[in-house]
DNA sequence: ACAACTCGACAACCTGGTTTACCATTTCGA
DNA sequence: TCGAAATGGTAAACCAGGTTGTCGAGTTGT
């Protein structure tokens, strides 16, 4: 006998459950505040951290290139999520900084995870939830948790 | 005590788990005789079926309008996985359908969809990786394990 | 028979990705 | 030290796939 349970099911699960957590997420978002953000954005900010990053690293970040990465900055500095600012010792660089409202939809985002994780804890039971956390990153292995993968989809 | 593991490790484990799927999927379909098939082919294929579908349908079961299913059958026509016809009993529409092409990559991707979850059960543990399964079944809920999914990111 | 609806297609637009090219600046080595 | 090479940012042209709005052709129901 081989498999009991066809091997399709699997990724459409793990998409399941990522999408669900990322469209609460984004649901919460819009209710504290932040209704345009936008999974890729939250992904984009991720990468700029709290440090801040030129374009080029950016787009190193999330496995672009920096011509896209400039674009998504275009985007989240008209949402006024960040801000150019030139690099003062390096006259071609120029600094993407996290606003005071970036930063703040960074640690409400942070918040949320945390209770959306609790939800599910509340679900499955504390161990099995961490059980899952760990057999994950069993199969995934040394696949880094990676930020970029927003947009391979389609490609 | 709140928890011990920060919550936003989850949604990157599962969507590290799904990507590594699809790569390894597209990786293997590659070598067999389909490199220009992308995840988003591979969806919308599914969703046509064996039994074929019209493009309105088509666009209602990926959750889009029916003028980007269309366009998306346009992109897959070129590439030979379905074709267009006119469907005798109802003018207006044209009913789609797979290529013989179309149908050996379905039947390709259902092959290696269970050689990948054989994979994840060696490393795992069959009854571990069947855990993870029932605890994503319930943790999604009554969310459909929908093919849809694909592009919600950027919106 | 005719009004209302449905299907497919087209057009215009958006987002976000690519490659190519270019200018400004910095870095490095002869 | 000074010019060549490397690097950062931007722009242009293009592609994929998404949106809404419009419209003609064909079906359906009264």
């Amino acid at each position: 006998m081989t498999e009991d349970r066809p091997g399709f099911e699997l990724p459409l699960l793990l998409l399941a459950g990522f999408r669900a957590l990322i469209d609460r997420l984004h649901a919460e978002l819009a209710r504290q505040g932040h209704p345009d953000m936008r999974p890729v954005h939250g992904f984009a900010m991720q990468a700029v951290g709290l440090d801040g990053a030129s374009a080029t690293e950016l787009g190193r970040r999330l496995g672009v290139s920096k011509q896209a990465a400039g674009k998504t900055v275009d985007r989240l500095e008209e949402l006024g999520y960040v801000e150019r600012v030139d690099d003062p010792v390096d006259g071609r660089r120029k600094l993407i900084r996290l606003t005071p409202r970036g930063v703040d939809a960074l640690g409400r985002s942070a918040i949320i995870f945390d209770e959306l994780r609790a939800d599910w804890a509340a679900a499955l039971g504390v161990d099995r939830l961490a059980d899952l956390e760990d057999a994950l990153r069993t199969a995934v292995g040394s696949t880094e948790l990676r930020v970029d993968t927003v947009s391979w989809f389609g490609t």
